[in-house]
RNA sequence: GCGCUUGUAGCUCAGCUGGAUAGAGCAACGGACUUCUAAUCCGUAGGCCGCAGGUUCGAGUCCUGCCAGGCGCGCCA
């Protein structure tokens, strides 16, 4: 068990001394944090071991309360119903945590458990004959910042992006291309907004001639037995393609070790399916892999012989393995492949990897515009580029207002703009549907990635304002808008291991809301730089603290915190 | 029909994996800028936690059954 926090792992501690009964994991499990200041900040309930023991939990409690030793750290130690409450000393807390972080900076909170060990993060993977649309932020901004709250647990990531640079929707490009390439075209020849229109346009047409889709599948073989021509238009449209997507990544800093989409597994699906002869099974002309009463059947080869995605992601998986011994993968891909999924984990253990227990399909809502589905083939899309666009604009709008004499206003603006979308996106569970709405999105105000990016530029004014400090005595900090404060900053690597442990970036983001609301509060009751002396140090090393852990709460997340905006 | 998933304030959502009096933001209304950045803060109002059973010291949280929405269910990804 590996504990983090300077206080929870004290108050374990002196459980764990006073109560032999149970483990140190268990009795961490069981600490929990009270709903209010005012019932302490760290609780001990006292009701599961009143059936061992065959005492009452009250009774329990007090003798525990009683034994508990006394601590450089506790205040006190309160015995309520059948809760034991401690209350930390803060002025203590301070002294030991607050130079701690500002001196460890970036790695505050982080973590030795990876150590040695590697995750490898599916995420992004757009479908590259398909724009970049706000539906796909959701797996871009979910992963990216998975990969760095795992790198903060001490792993290795591989952030793979698996493009959808294969399949049949590469003969629909290609059909729809070589009979409507340009014509009436409002985009240029090549561009991928002209991609797009080919696209809906093939879809529009199929409707009406279903010949198009046997057309298509047709290319598609073509193109996978290596015709010259179908491969040519292919390289051609994946280049347009990744051009642009490579624009959007670097505008919202989005960074992949690897770029191997499903065309890189080409040449190794072979042996992959190979190693599924034995279980593969001729039905209807096509070759599946049969999974019992639970599970529809994994289909390895259409009727055609063309592969299926299903086909390419068995065989990613095997590579990936053998290439990365991972820990774990990760595969961050909405809910609704979720069957897919389990399929193809199930498939892997077929094949007899154990390693298949390791790889986690992590899923999350759909984004809705209106009532309707985005939907690619219907031309009902809206382009991450443009929303990245309107919310720079708008941010450049309100800094004209209210901070016109800013330097590097374009710099501010694109950090912002871009993390209120990224913050819009990160803020709930990751299963929630999103439903797509302009006015919520480019609403700076409350729970947003703004408002928490406007608090660490207050921080940071502050700091300026305050000017270098030699000499604090945190002991001087006791109003309860500092004691929240510190006990929240004491609080955040916990937060980090339970935004890993769940896959939820959410968890951070809320934590970041809650600490920047903290500090709003505090800065509003209190003078800081010009308090009297002693307490404006002391209270300027604190809002270089919780500026700190800001910073790197919005690191986990993806986001810039600019110094000023 | 079967499987997965969601249901908490008018709206969008938290709720620490079963604990104490269910909390935020938005919208509404009322306040606070000659003072450290008002993208802020304070206050008011707003709740049969979808419904009904069950499990136990204790349920918004777990189990069962309904109801409602969403997503899937062999040659798309």
């Amino acid at each position: 068990m590996h504990l983090v926090g300077i206080a929870r792992e004290i108050v374990v501690a002196a459980i764990s001394e006073v109560l032999p009964l149970l483990s140190y994991e268990e009795i961490d499990n069981l600490l929990e944090i009270p709903p209010s200041m005012e019932l302490g900040d760290y609780s001990f309930p006292c009701f599961t071991l009143a059936k061992q023991l065959r005492k009452s939990p009250v009774v329990i409690a007090k003798e525990l309360a009683e034994k508990i030793p006394d601590n450089r750290l506790l205040e006190k130690v309160v015995v309520v119903h059948g809760f034991v409450n401690f209350y930390l000393k803060k002025g203590q807390l301070a002294c030991d945590l607050i130079p701690k972080i500002c001196h460890e900076g970036l790695r505050y909170g982080k973590s030795t458990e990876g150590a040695g060990k590697s995750i490898v993060i599916d995420f992004s993977s757009p479908n590259i004959a398909k724009p970049f649309s706000v539906a796909h932020l959701r797996s871009t901004v979910i992963g990216h910042s998975l990969a760095r709250i795992w790198e903060h647990m001490g792993y290795k990531a591989e952030r793979i992006n698996h493009l959808g640079d294969w399949g049949t929707q590469f003969g629909k490009v290609i059909v729809a291309y070589k009979r409507w390439g340009e014509e009436d075209s409002l985009y240029p020849k090549g561009s991928i907004r002209h991609l797009l229109e080919l696209y809906v346009r093939f879809h529009k047409e199929a409707e009406e001639n279903p010949s198009l889709d046997d057309e298509a599948r047709l290319w598609f073989k073509k193109l996978e037995d290596g015709d010259q021509e179908a491969y040519k238009l292919w390289a051609q449209f994946r280049q347009t393609s990744l051009e642009s997507l490579k624009e959007v990544y670097e505008l919202m800093g989005v960074t992949f070790d690897h770029y191997t989409g499903e065309s890189f597994y080409n040449d190794l699906i072979p042996s992959a399916v190979l190693k599924l002869q034995p279980f593969i099974e001729v039905s209807e002309g096509a070759e599946i892999v049969p999974l019992g009463d639970d599970m529809p059947p994994f289909l390895v080869r259409k009727s055609d012989g063309a592969t299926l995605y299903g086909t390419r992601d068995l065989t990613a998986a095997i590579y990936r393995y053998e290439t990365f011994n991972f820990t774990k993968a990760l595969y961050v891909v909405g809910g609704e492949q979720a069957l897919h999924f389990k399929q193809v984990f199930a498939v892997l253990k077929k094949l007899g990897y154990d390693w298949a227990e390791n790889c986690e399909h992590v899923p999350f809502g759909l984004m809705r515009f209106g009532d309707m589905k985005l939907s690619t083939r219907q031309g009902n899309v809206i382009f991450l580029e443009d929303v990245l666009d309107k919310s720079i604009e708008l941010t450049k709008a309100i800094i004209e207002e209210k901070n016109p004499t800013l330097e590097d206003k374009e710099e501010v603006a694109r950090a912002v703009g871009v993390g209120a979308v990224i913050f819009n996106d990160l803020r709930n569970n990751r299963i929630k549907d999103i439903n797509f709405e302009w006015d919520e999105l480019l609403n700076f105000q409350g729970d947003t990635g703004p408002y928490i990016q406007y608090t660490h530029a207050r921080a940071c004014s502050l700091l300026e304002k305050g000017g270098r400090l030699d000499e604090f005595n945190l002991d001087l900090l006791k109003e309860p808008e500092e004691n929240a404060l510190i006990i929240s900053l004491e609080r955040f690597p916990e937060v980090i291991k339970q935004a890993a442990k769940n896959n939820e970036p959410s968890t951070v983001a809320r934590y970041l809301l809650n600490l920047a609301r903290d500090f709003n509060k505090f800065y509003q009751a209190h003078r800081i730089v010009d308090a009297e002396e002693g307490l404006a140090n002391a209270r300027l090393m604190l809002v270089a603290a919780v500026k700190q852990v800001i910073a790197e709460g919005l690191f986990l997340l993806g986001i810039e915190a600019p110094e000023k905006m």
